[in-house]
RNA sequence: GGAGAAAUGGCAGAGCGGUCGAAUGCACUGGUCUUGAAAACCAGCGUACCGCAAGGUACCGGGGGUUCGAAUCCCUCUUUCUCCGCCA
């Protein structure tokens, strides 16, 4: 959520950037403006009323301590009606607070300076590219034809059990898929992340908090019996640990990574992208996520693209980053890397990274302070990424490393799969 | 699921309906003392909103109520603990 009192102060700068997004806000910022001078106002005068009414009682316990009975009494008929106005504002700056909250829930992060204006993903920045395309002197498989063929996932089966986009995975394509969050984890503590195994549900708070409620409502599935939400990302529950919480700015940078499921209704995106591993329902993904000063929230991204970056190295897989326009940057995020995997047989790139820097954006609502040099209680900056999602990775490894007759295992890999080969 | 007890500042722990934003101890920060440290002593030490400021207001798990006045009384929800039941 955008900061108050920083929208109070630049407002021309944030309708600007938002045309990055192709948003246009004037009219909600106006409204959220004059909200705010009406919230002030009514807080002033029920302010007044109130400590009026403090002086009072405080009077009237007075006289009835020195025994002036008949005046206290008076006074007390006095002040019965006192508190009512007081309550009558208290209840209108409680709508004014709604309704202001309501719409600033609506206005998303502001994109950074450096993020290109743009409508959709055509207008990204491809900015590295690293690896070539594999070049096969065979028949090209796509990864559920391979799955399929080696036994490695019953796309059938998943269906039966649950439904689509809930795949099951068996034998190698099961100790892989282990193999793969293994690695992941490894190389994400040894990059000084502190791992942790979070709720896989949470509940109203925590879906607001890092921006997925009220705006995405849809993409969860909601558990209307207990109020709670499967897990979009392990982003959620990690970040949400820090909610409501003024943290020591000497544990800055905090460092987490967490390896969940993740549950996506993906409404309304059915079509040819959903084949095989594509576009699932349920998936697994190592996720990292850093609470940062916000001098240092600059630094810790780039730290996070490189790590990124090397465990697609590692993978021995061709891939890219994009520097996402605003028209595809997320609602909660300032700035957006995705990563994308070439998965050769299909010959289209995949995304199996988003990494982001939400500056205060998600520590607003999360109410996520630390104690600054001065003294002062100051928002954190948060950033998160996958690090990484597994469905796409397995699928372009299983696509790129085909041969005539099985699938080489990435040489990193071998030691937690237990064979280099399938 | 049933019965009971509890929830107060970073922690521990007081708190009679008015003088309580809240005793006290520990922790923490600054100072005095010391060659340095420890100890001792002095001072400070929650959050948010309004206000240029002085200051004001709100918050003692959440919400509601009684009252001129609520941390204190009542209702309700949540959580924790103990006991019973069920169960991986």
């Amino acid at each position: 959520m955008i900061q108050l009192p920083f929208l109070r102060e630049n407002k021309e700068l944030i309708k600007e950037r938002y045309a990055k997004r192709q948003l246009d806000a004037a009219s909600t910022i106006d409204q959220i403006l004059s909200l705010d001078d009406q919230r002030r106002s009514t807080q002033q005068e029920m302010d007044d009323q109130l400590a009026e009414a403090n002086k009072m009682a405080k009077k009237i316990g007075d006289l009835f301590k020195s025994g002036n009975a008949a005046e206290g009494n008076q006074l007390r008929e006095k002040s019965k009606g006192l508190k009512d106005s007081a309550n009558a504002l208290k209840e209108s700056l409680r709508k004014i607070e709604e309704e202001q909250i309501e719409l600033l829930y609506q206005l998303p992060n502001i994109p950074q300076d450096k993020v290109p204006a743009g409508k959709s993903d055509t207008d990204n920045e491809i900015i590295y590219t690293e690896g070539i395309p594999a070049n096969f002197d065979h028949e090209a498989l796509p990864h559920w034809e391979l799955a399929n063929k080696y036994g490695l996932i019953d796309f059938e089966t998943g269906v039966k059990i649950t439904g689509a986009g809930f795949p099951l995975y068996q034998g190698k394509g099961a100790r892989l898929q282990r193999a793969l969050i293994n690695f992941f984890l490894d190389e994400a503590e040894k990059a000084g992340y502190q791992e942790v195994i979070p709720p896989h549900l949470v509940n109203e708070a925590s879906g607001i908090g890092t921006g997925q409620l009220p705006d995405k409502e849809g993409q969860m599935y909601h558990v209307t019996e207990d109020e709670l939400y499967l897990i979009p990302t392990a982003e959620v529950p990690i970040t949400n640990i820090y909610r409501d919480e003024i943290v020591k700015a000497e544990s800055f940078p905090i460092k987490k990574c967490g390896y969940t499921p993740c549950f996506r209704r993906e409404a309304g995106s059915y079509g040819k992208d959903v084949r095989g591993l594509n576009r699932l329902h349920q998936f697994d993904k190592v996720e990292i996520v850093q609470i940062t000063h916000p001098k240092e929230s600059g630094k810790a991204l780039e730290g996070m693209i490189e790590h990124v970056k090397g465990l697609l190295q590692k993978l021995g897989l061709h891939y890219r980053i994009a520097l996402l326009c605003g028209g595809d940057l997320g609602f909660a995020a300032a700035i957006t890397y995705d990563f994308e995997v070439f998965s050769a047989a299909q010959e289209k790139w995949l995304e199996v990274s988003s990494v982001s820097n939400f500056e205060t954006y998600q520590a607003n609502r999360l109410k996520l302070r630390f104690k600054n040099e001065a003294g002062k209680t100051e928002l954190a900056h948060t950033l998160n990424g996958s690090a990484l999602a597994l469905p796409r990775i397995l699928a372009a490894i299983l696509e790129n490393n085909q041969t005539a007759d099985g699938i080489t295992i990435p040489e990193v890999l071998v030691p937690y799969t237990g064979f280099d080969k399938i």
